[in-house]
Order: structure tokens, then C-alpha cells, then sequence
DNA sequence: CGTACCTTTGACGGCTGTCAAAGGAAGTGG
DNA sequence: CCACTTCCTTTGACAGCCGTCAAAGGTACG
């Protein structure tokens, strides 16, 4: 069996999981190929049918706005599920699609059920994380609606890092970052032609540099002070659950949820 | 015992709900209690300790930008559940408080564990209720990224009448409103004075009038044309999940999920 | 070697924020 | 029932960030 080490260890985070629940997760895992750049995961208004692990590569999910302009709904590194937003509904909202080549595992919406059905501690890490994408969206509103470009593109390219980090060890000095101005302006919601201003201004004062499918932090610090960032809401901390879950393991459950008492 | 029409009605449009799913559910409507206006549900860095179900009134999250600036996250209305987004984090990430006066069910965090360990059905539910909640979130991110404040002002308003109306029979003529200019600015990520200038150049067009507490909407198809309006992400079809719940509810599980069966 | 996409730069305009001040409307205490 | 306070609404003047349009230069890829 193929080891997951990018998702198993994002699920284990919350709580450690046990072998039965490993196992579960393997499952998903089990069909994985490789995903050219630009391959489209599913089309807007597909039906619901397949969620993804993306195992190597970026992706992203997009919608359109009705005006030729594209947005960018979430940015999907390594490890992370995709489709979890979605998959209690009949179409898709959005469109999915590889933004470097890399490599997915596919998986059906039912078999999210059936994992939701066999383990509590996992269904509340589907939560956990399901929650923790929303925080990365929650945190973009905020910061695309309230500040400068400057700021907009700091924050993002700190926070990617940021997420990077947890995968594997970083070199600021040469992060991988296989984003277009094009498609960077299509996540903050700004024109390419702004964002070529903006990066070049950051250049100049010697913030980052940013090249075809890296950047260059000279800073980190010093970024997060141009970014004005506050890195809560990348929290994995899960509090006070691990405890309620462990009781309903040792069969204090039937008793509990009769009447929830206590 | 106090009936819950709205939330056990939104957690039922997703699927046929048995007798033991209600009465879980009603378990978190056991203690409910009335709430002033601006009354603080949770504040920001608090622990993650309760959930709420508003009963009546309305009622929001909000995050401060760092800049003296207020953004409301969501807005939520009677029957919608308070703090799922959030209830795997360790602290809060957000404040919630009354809008206007109105009624909280008060339940903590455990108890949705001991609900997703002890109905599948009410665990899915869950997530289509999660799902829901940050389609809105998504939609409203497109809109004030993309739009001008008359779209936005126009479509927020719509929504909310089209939310509202899954809810109780609401009459545009006087669709009940309780949000003031500022308020309205939060929500939107605008200033005061821009949303006003909006709401005058409305009402100047004969396309809405917004008076203190409540909404005259002259004509709902003109209001969807202003707002450029395509309802599809406010939809509770649920589809292909309930025909799997059906099949683990009759013990089909084991075999699909191999091992792990109950 | 050509084509397509990405990056860069300049000029111009508009939507929206900020500042400031005055005019209601609702609630409170006397 | 009346003064007072507070918050909300309204309006004007001005500035600035960012979008649009346009065109040229770079870079990868077939």
C-alpha cells in the first residue's frame, strides 16, 4: 500500500488516529495518477461524483463571474482534499483544474459517507479540515476587501509559504510558486496589469522577488510586516474533542447521547 | 418540549429524517433563552466551548480588519445553527452577536460529536449545512470582488429576501430588515457613506427603498435583473448520498467499506 | 523559426474612501 | 410630556487606488 504521507499526516494533526482509521484513509488513496497542467478535475455544473487528494502538483477551484473575469475560490497545495466544500450537492459550483502538472487520487463522494458512517474520530477531522479551509477563504475576504494590493499580495505569498512549510522544509530564498500574474491577479481579484505594478514596487524596496515559477523571500520577517500577518487562523489546534471522542470509544457513548446528560 | 420548525425543517430538506435523527436534534433545542439586541454569543480568542441555534432575531459573525474596520462574515437568520464553522478550532477566530433582539438555543461542541457518532444521516446533514453556509460566503466573495455596490447592495438584499422566504411567506412590499447603513457597509466592505449614496440612487430608480427596519422591494424580477442574480448556490438538493445512507442503514456497509464495517 | 502566452510600461478615467458637517429618529430620564 | 443624548442618515468636496486600453518586449515551446 502506497503510504499518504501529505493527507494522513494533515488528518493525524487533529488527532491520532488509529489503525482502523488509517486504514479507512487508505482507501481513498488507493487510485492515483498523474494530472497534466491545466487537466480539468470537474466542470462547472458536473454533477457531484469524484473528490480528489492532490498527492503532488497545484490546483485550484475557479468560478466565473459573469463578466469574462475568472476568480480563484481556493489554491490547493499537496495533501489537500478536493471537492469536500461541494460534495453534499447535486452540481458543482465551480470548476477544478491542475495549475502545474503533478499527480491525484480519486475517490468517490459516497465513499465520504461510508468513512463519515465508520469513524467519529474521522468525520470530525473531515470538519477540522473542512473548517480549515474555510479559514483560508474567510482570511482572503478579509484581506482582498479592506487592503491595499501591497499588502493583498504580501499576505498571500506569506501565507502560501506558510503552508508550504507544514509540508516539507522551504527555502525562502526559492519557494516554488508555479502562479502566473494572470492567475494571481485572478486570486485577489485584481488586473494582471496591477499586480505587475505591485510586484515590481515590492522588488524595488527589496520584499520579495517574484520569477516564473518561484519567488524569492529575502525577509520572512519582513514580509510578515508588510503583509500585517496573523497566522491564527492556520491553526491545527483541535481542543476539548479529543477527550469526548476517547470517552465515546470506550462505550460511554450510548449512555451520553441517550439523554445528554453530564 | 418546544417544537424546532426551522432547523429541524433545514436539516430535513436534505433527506427524510427518522424519529431517533429528531430526536437528536432536539436535544440542542433543550435550552433556549431570549437575547438582547448586540448581545455577544462568543467573543473573538474565546475558547470554543457552545453552539448556538438562533430561534428568532438575527444575528452574525464578525472579524475586526486590524484598521478600526468591522467585517461581518455571515449573516444569520432563524434556524440557522451558529458556530459550526468553527467548533473543530481551539479558539474563536470571530465575534458573533445579536443583530436584533431574539431567542438562542445554547449546546456545546460535544454534543455535535455525540450527534455525528450516533446518526451517519444527521453527520452528512451537517456537512451539507457547513456547505451551505460557505457557498453564501463564496457568493458574496465574488460579488464584492467583482461587482459595483449597486449589484452588491442589490443582490445582498435579494438573497436575503430568497432566504428569508424559505423560512416564512415574505411580503417584498415590506420584507423585515433590521440592518442599518453601517451595518450594511460591514457586511459589504464598504463605508457608510458609499452604501448610502447607493440606497438614494435605488430608491431613485424605483428599485428598492430601505427604511429603518424593513424593505419595500418594488419588483422582485427588476431587483434579479439589477442584481444580476443566478440563485444556484442557495439550492438544498442533495443528491446521490441518500439512496447510500439507505444502503448503510441496512447493513450493505460492511462489504463496500471491506473491512471496517460496524 | 514562429506562435502563443506572459511580463512590462504609460496614459487616462472612474468607483469608492475620507473628511466634514448638518439634519433626523429613537430612546432615556426628569 | 418634554429636554437630552446618541446613533443613524444625508450631502458635498476632494483624493487615490486600481481598472481599462494599448503596445512593446520576453520567454517557452513546437
Amino acid at each position: 500500500m502506497t503510504p499518504s504521507p501529505y493527507f494522513q499526516a494533515a488528518m493525524s494533526r487533529y488527532f491520532a488516529l488509529g489503525d482502523d482509521d488509517c486504514r479507512l484513509l487508505g482507501q481513498l488513496e488507493r487510485r492515483t495518477a498523474s494530472a497534466d497542467k491545466d487537466r480539468v478535475l470537474w466542470a462547472l455544473g458536473a454533477r457531484i461524483q469524484n473528490l480528489f487528494i492532490l498527492q503532488s502538483g497545484w490546483a485550484c477551484t475557479v468560478r466565473d463571474t459573469g463578466e469574462g473575469e475568472r476568480q480563484i475560490i481556493e489554491l490547493l497545495l499537496p495533501g489537500d482534499i478536493v471537492g469536500l466544500r461541494e460534495f453534499t450537492f447535486r452540481r458543482h459550483g465551480s470548476e477544478a483544474r491542475m495549475i502545474s502538472a503533478g499527480s491525484v487520487s480519486t475517490f468517490t463522494h459516497q465513499q465520504i459517507v461510508d468513512i463519515v458512517a465508520a469513524s467519529t474520530s474521522l468525520a470530525v477531522a473531515l470538519f477540522a479540515t473542512i473548517g480549515r479551509q474555510e479559514a483560508l477563504l474567510t482570511e482572503r475576504m478579509l484581506v482582498t476587501l479592506h487592503r491595499s494590493a501591497r499588502v493583498q499580495v504580501s499576505h498571500f505569498v506569506l501565507e502560501t509559504y506558510l503552508r508550504l512549510s507544514k509540508l516539507q522544509s522551504v527555502d525562502p530564498g526559492r519557494m516554488p510558486f508555479p502562479i502566473s500574474q494572470r492567475l494571481l491577479g485572478q486570486i485577489l481579484g485584481l488586473s494582471p496589469v496591477h499586480i505587475n505594478r505591485t510586484l515590481t514596487a515590492l522588488e524595488r524596496d527589496g520584499v520579495l522577488e517574484k520569477h516564473r515559477a518561484h519567488v524569492v523571500i529575502h525577509d520572512p520577517g519582513r514580509l510578515r510586516d508588510e503583509a500585517d500577518f496573523d497566522d491564527d487562523y492556520l491553526s491545527d489546534r483541535v481542543d476539548g474533542l479529543s477527550t469526548r471522542l476517547a470517552e465515546l470509544r470506550e462505550g460511554a457513548a450510548s449512555s451520553a447521547v441517550s439523554q445528554s446528560g453530564s
